[in-house]
This record gives C-alpha cells, sequence and structure tokens, in this order.
DNA sequence: ATCATCGTTCGATGCACGTCGTACTTTGAG
DNA sequence: CTCAAAGTACGACGTGCATCGAACGATGAT
C-alpha cells in the first residue's frame, strides 16, 4: 500500500482551497464531512462514479482540505478542520455556513 | 455602447464566488479593490494582457463580485462588497483578510 | 475629420479539469 | 487458494479556462 501524502498545514494556499471548494461536488463533500466523523469513502453519497469520487477526494487531499488514512480496506476520510482554521481562521466555517443555507428568495 | 450587466444578490452562488476568487490573478484584482475605491480597468496593475484582464473582469462581474460603471472612454471597476456581505456575511472579509496576510514561515 | 486612448471581442492555442469505464491492488472472508 | 469488495490508477473524452495578439468600437482631444 502506497503511503497517503498529505501538505502541512503552512503550505495551504488560498487560492488552492477556495479553488478545492469551488466544485459543488467536493463542497458537498466537505459539508458531509462538517460534522468530524471519520467517513469512508464508499460512505460519502456523491452523485457521481467511483472513480470520479476518488478524484475528488484526492483533490481534497492534495489542497490540505482532508486527510486520509488507511484501515483495512476502508480509507477513512476527515476534514482537517482545526488546520485550516490554524492557517485560514474562519473561512472554513464561514463557507460551510452558507453552503448549508438555502439561497434566499428573490422579493 | 452596449449595457454592462450584473446578477442580483440574491442569485449569486457561493461555488461560483468560490471560483471567481480561486484564481491568484483575481484574487490580486478583488484585493486591489478592496479600499472601496472605483478604479479603472487600466489602473489595475495584473501581470496579464489588457484583453486577459478584461476576461478576469468579466468573470468577476458576472459572479456579482464587482459592478462596472461607463464613464467617457474609462470603465470604473468597483467591488460589490455590501452586496457580497449581505448574501454571504463575513466570507469576503474573511478571503481578503487572508489573501493579504503572508503564508507562515514553517518550522 | 483625424487621431490616440481605453477597453471589449474574436479567434486561436494549450492546458487543466470533471467525468467515466476498465483494469489493477490491496484486503478480508470463505 | 479463491473470491468479492473497497479504492486507486490509468487512459480517454469533451469541456472549460487562462492566455495572447489582432481587430474592433467608443470616446475625447486636436
Amino acid at each position: 500500500m502506497r503511503a497517503i501524502s498529505h501538505p502541512i498545514t503552512e503550505q495551504l494556499s488560498l487560492s488552492g482551497v477556495l479553488h478545492a471548494l469551488s466544485d459543488p461536488v467536493r463542497l458537498a463533500i466537505v459539508r458531509e464531512l462538517a460534522d468530524g466523523i471519520e467517513t469512508s469513502c464508499g460512505e460519502l453519497r456523491a452523485p457521481v462514479s467511483k472513480s470520479t469520487l476518488s478524484h475528488h477526494l484526492k483533490v481534497l487531499r492534495d489542497a490540505g482540505l482532508t486527510q486520509t488514512r488507511a484501515e483495512g480496506v476502508h480509507r477513512f476520510v476527515s476534514l482537517r478542520a482545526v488546520d485550516i482554521d490554524t492557517r485560514f481562521p474562519g473561512l472554513l466555517g464561514c463557507v460551510l455556513e452558507h453552503a448549508s443555507r438555502r439561497a434566499p428568495r428573490p422579493i
């Protein structure tokens, strides 16, 4: 099994984080992980194929937003909430708050 | 002169805003506009050609981040800070704060 | 009218990205 | 050992995007 690499907190770039969050599928994944609970890839309900989901998880991991831990045949994904908040205080919470809110109805 | 269209506040999408901000050139432009002062396109110092700058300004405008006003031969661009803060409270301020901060030095 | 300036638009180019199916690897179960 | 399940890696495909130069249009100055 190949080692799973994660960038260190100091290396996270704002553009990279914003880009990772700018895809609706990835934003939904992050939202699903926002409860802090480790989740296996298969448990994530994203409307894409297995390979596409794996791709998105790699993008999130490379951007430093998530970490992945191997256990048996599973990969447990979790949000690096503390790390992100250390590097960009308030950002993740702010994005998550708006991601879970519906758009206001126009007058 | 064609009319310049801007989306209304309620139509702004989080993914769209994040995507617009995820490009380093556009993030720099937004940062330059953060003082609230109307700026003509030519005054913006972005390391790209005139046509590319015009493209980025269009992306920002379509995402609802900026507004453009024509006056004579100039186009005055300004940040829609209030609108964005109405739709996504705290987001822009948070991003701008981190955009202007240097990355911490690794230990 | 002529010209220079400011900015947009167009066409082209090359690259990045989202998506998929398939093949592969790893792991645990029988 | 064999087999199924969980993810990953790979190749392919179409699309979107960042970039540029050149052409164009609008405006104001001469």
